[in-house]
DNA sequence: CGTAACTGACCGCACGTTCAGTCAGCAATG
DNA sequence: CATTGCTGACTGAACGTGCGGTCAGTTACG
């Protein structure tokens, strides 16, 4: 066991265990067990357990923020830079899987605890990347949209969610999910002229809702 | 404490801590402490922890398909469907809030266990609903995907992933939120006449992103 | 030698589950 | 009406287990 590497073993076989089974159900003494380690060598480099998620979730947005960046460096356009960020965070479900569960499921996790501010700052720059490729569309011309924030919200949870999902050996492969998505979200799935009665059709829609009988429980 | 309705009033508190706190950090003792009950009568009525969890999915998904069934029998065309349909699973957000957050941070929890197999059918079933309504959709002539079943899971995951952001007193309602939602996924973000250029678009994406250095960990 | 990686026995604790038993309500019995 | 017996909600003490974390001590590299 060469002797410095093991940090970065343990965060990937950490990683590995909180995707499959969960950070509750992730036992240290497992995960040192598959490295052929102590539990005690786990805590000597991190210092408890929370550490270890934490560091997780570092080093996994720093690849997101290198990924990030390369795409801005490298597209011209808000279009193709858009399409980028869609296929990455897809793409990181297959290439980066241990990390993007672990991100993704325990999430609340890192709300509470001595994570809470770093992570914070971390999500809100992340989202920030998104938003702003949004509005430089907008001003660009090339797209429209009544709330940036929002629609950014919509592509997290339109590609994160893929954690649900997604498996490796499903039938689509992360290319041809990624042309679906951006399809659909860039082209809309309207034939016609559009929404110009959204509107109207929104407030019958929440008319039929609210109406519905044992919509709620008790 | 009436008798026959402590079994509602388990489920509800229930599924409030592990909104709030998670499914593995909640304990029954707490949750029979809240009601004024013994630990073990949450166990004389359920069984086991896990049987409780599975309860409160079982009874937030009838909640759920009686919406679906509701709105199918009151709404004629698929465009009102489907925004009726998102609007519906955001409004849950807020009005079924305990059992959504339960049901969507511990979906895992439901894929492994006794649950299984039952949890599996309810939500392929819920997932058939908004797939059919696409499906009528392109065959009316008033929506275009290439993949119902990849579009049913964008809408999805845009909406579920709302338990990671969305706050009852947040900035926005739940029906302006489902508004810039509908509108964006009808008619798209793009301005122009579509994107015809889609497909090099996506490649030059596909490419870039794979050539980000430092990309992937280790 | 110094330093840092590593060990393994140990602690305290919180949890889900078990179980023998209490008690109120209720229907049948005489 | 009084008695009996049953049912089912509910209790609370006890149990076993597995966990994260501690720490004094050992090893081995530079």
């Amino acid at each position: 066991m060469v002797r410095p590497s093991s940090r970065d073993a343990i965060l990937r076989v950490f990683a590995e265990h909180v995707a499959d089974r969960g950070y509750a159900e992730t036992s240290l003494a497992d995960v040192a067990a598959e490295l052929g380690l102590s539990k005690g060598t786990i805590l000597h480099h991190f210092g408890s357990k929370e550490a270890v998620l934490g560091e997780v979730h570092v080093t996994y947005f720093g690849r997101r923020f290198a990924e990030a960046d390369y795409v801005r460096a490298h597209l011209p356009d808000p279009t193709s830079r858009l399409v980028a960020m869609i296929y990455a965070l897809l793409a990181a479900h297959r290439d980066d899987r241990a990390a993007s569960l672990t991100c993704l499921r325990e999430l609340v996790r890192y709300f509470e605890g001595d994570l809470r501010e770093f992570v914070r700052t971390q999500r809100v720059r992340y989202t920030g990347i998104v938003v702003d490729i949004l509005r430089e569309g907008v001003a660009a011309g090339e797209f429209r949209t009544t709330d940036p924030g929002l629609t950014a919200l919509h592509v997290f949870g339109m590609c994160n969610y893929a954690w649900t999902w997604y498996r490796p050996d499903g039938p689509q492969s992360v290319e041809q999910i990624a042309g679906v998505f951006a399809r659909d979200i860039l082209q809309g799935l309207r034939t016609g002229p559009g929404a110009d009665d959204l509107d109207a059709v929104l407030t019958e829609a929440v008319r039929v809702v609210r109406r519905t009988p044992a919509r709620l429980p008790g």
